[in-house]
DNA sequence: GTTAGCACTCTTCGCAAACGAGTGCTAACA
DNA sequence: TGTTAGCACTCGTTTGCGAAGAGTGCTAAC
């Protein structure tokens, strides 16, 4: 059978009501909403051919139709494009609120929750990182008599901090010396690009230092290892009880659950989607999303850019009947902003530098 | 009216089996329940006397009794003790598996974690600090030709990092100058230390380099002040679920949103109890909470140690009708091992120290 | 190919009856 | 005087059932 133009018309007028009300639609809804002057006899015979090529179900017998996620697939690859570009000029009124800030996390908590406030639905977003992090910068330095601290910073600006405990005395030319020693070395590597041939080499080089130098090493591995697992930030979390479809029990806490253990999040912002048409915005609709718990959902997710190739991703969850035109156009808008405040080739770090922190344990 | 002995049996009896069933309690169950060998009629005279008495009350007229806040807070101070005497033998069976972890952010997430599996109730932790940080320990680099890098160690081991841009050149000699200046002049003070008359003195021994040095100090009160606002991660959120009477959208929407938006919950474990009982363990009970999502909940809190006078405090969270007794025990035994394996004088510095992380904006 | 008409299916809603748990009260008892 | 048995009463919950309503599928006519 084929889809041809006038089933495609009333495919989309059965979505479109139904992104708007959430109950099954029927065939004389259809009937009088869209411009077709068609009988709602006529809708229901072509409703039961959309229904059997996938597109559209009933719940139940005697019920309207409900979109299948065949059929929102549809919706979102061809026919909300055409709406989209109807409404491009909508485009400017919308202001995001995104202020410029100094800490790059308290950047992201904000887009999260200005999104989540925007869009109605559960946000989140993935802290950007390069794809290859490389060490940029070593230093040590004492402490007190017993401990070394060793400061490790990151390409892209990402800082890491070590406190060593130190047994051997160390004098301030021995410091200096060690902390030549390493930035000649390791200066501009990534984690596999450090092997055992060059640890051995300055390990010599080191003398007795040797020890030090090992576990300083050790820290910097271990630094980039860190770098390199993902950073999550979630809002609107409570959003889900707006959508009936989503607020039952079960589902609820599976979902909660979701955003509480971060990392689960991670199979969606972590794969950067290879340049989807190039705005980097993918559509996950229902059994589609990598995530079992969103199986009910739908997720779309763009990827963006702080300039420095540092990338991240963000993520929107809603019902199946989510928003999608408006969810894209606010993702563009965020992309845009974060591109215009931070981006445009200029590295971070000529602005106000990022805090590191943590405590010794 | 007088509290009498039979009159607290009877008040026990309904609270411990309220709390297992959760469903209101009638004069039959706990004329079986007890040993007190009274028929309902009577246990029913004596219902009438503890509603007088508001200890607990009917949800509609013929309906079993439910305690009411003041019920369980009796409960809490004087009967559960005794109940929680008996079972002290307990206590050796439960391992938590608090492993000893390197960093202490990967420490508090395993906390709670364990905590939240254990009780089956939402937990939340607040980051230790102590009470008045002060500055330890400065240390300026260059990490290019353009970008300075402080490194900022604060009492307890808590290292914050900035990259400063810079506009001048600066030599090495001058640097080390700079660097000593400042720790000179800076170390071992507080926040509110540092006064106008010390930053005008140090600016001019800088000279031309004064602009740094207020950069730097600007930077310094940043992390402090950073270092003072709570820091809170929470854990198994969903599991207010299980109870069915936080379970409804209105209430569980709200409690999420609370546990997502981290400060709210900052009113509960900022407040360090002022030393109660000497154990640092607290119960709130309904409306006693601060916070107001949590009206419907009791929650019990508990301060820990980890050496060098660093301290947070631990939050459980669950219905009015939680396990008082197993909730208490457990946080004494989260103390007690918390203490083991990071208390004891010892200062954290001399373990592995912290990793610091940040990324420049 | 389109439409009107109609029987049929299912869900939802309201309502009343039955049920059950538990109470308060009274009267009798030790 | 405190305790208990008995009973009427209250109130929430469950169950069953019929009516209403929405929507379909199918057939026959246009």
């Amino acid at each position: 059978m084929e889809l041809d133009e006038r089933k495609k018309k009333i495919l989309q007028a059965v979505i479109r009501n139904y992104l708007e009300t959430g109950e099954p639609v029927g065939s004389r809804t259809i009937s009088k909403y869209t411009d077709l002057n068609l009988s709602s006899a006529t809708i229901r015979n072509e409703m039961v051919d959309l229904e059997e090529m996938g597109y559209i179900f009933q719940p139940h017998t005697s019920a309207g139709r409900i979109p299948s996620d065949k059929g929102y697939r549809l919706y979102v690859d061809t026919m909300m494009e055409e709406k989209e570009r109807e409404l491009v000029e909508m485009k400017e009124t919308r202001e995001m609120l995104v202020e410029r800030q100094s800490k790059i996390e308290t950047l992201l908590k904000q887009v999260v929750r200005v999104l989540a406030q925007n869009t109605q639905y559960a946000t989140m977003i993935s802290a950007p990182r390069a794809k290859r992090s490389k060490l940029k910068f070593i230093q040590l330095s004492r402490v007190d008599a017993h401990q070394l601290l060793a400061v490790i910073v990151i390409e892209g600006n990402v800082i890491k901090n070590n406190i060593l405990p130190l047994e051997e005395e160390l004098s301030d030319e021995t410091l200096l010396r060690l902390n030549i020693l390493l930035n000649t070395h390791l200066n501009g590597l990534s984690i596999d690009e450090i092997n055992l041939a060059m640890i051995a080499v300055m390990k010599q080089q080191a003398g007795i230092h040797g020890v030090i130098v090992g576990e300083v090493i050790d820290a910097v591995a271990e630094a980039i290892r860190a770098e390199e697992d993902l950073q999550i930030y979630t809002s609107g979390t409570n959003n889900i009880f707006r959508y009936p479809e989503l607020a039952d029990q079960q589902r609820a806490s599976e979902l909660i659950n979701t955003f509480e253990e971060k990392q689960l999040l991670g199979e969606l912002l972590a794969e950067v989607p290879s340049q989807e048409g190039e705005t980097g915005i993918q559509v996950y609709i229902g059994e589609e999303t990598p995530v079992k718990s969103m199986k009910d959902c739908s997720v779309v997710t763009a990827t963006y850019e702080l300039g420095g190739g540092m990338k991240g991703t963000i993520g929107i969850v809603g019902p199946k009947r989510m928003d999608y035109d408006k969810v894209v156009r606010t993702l563009r808008t965020i992309q845009s902003q974060l591109d215009e405040l931070y981006g445009g080739g200029k590295t971070h770090s000529e602005d106000e530098g990022g805090t590191g922190e943590h405590r010794g344990s």
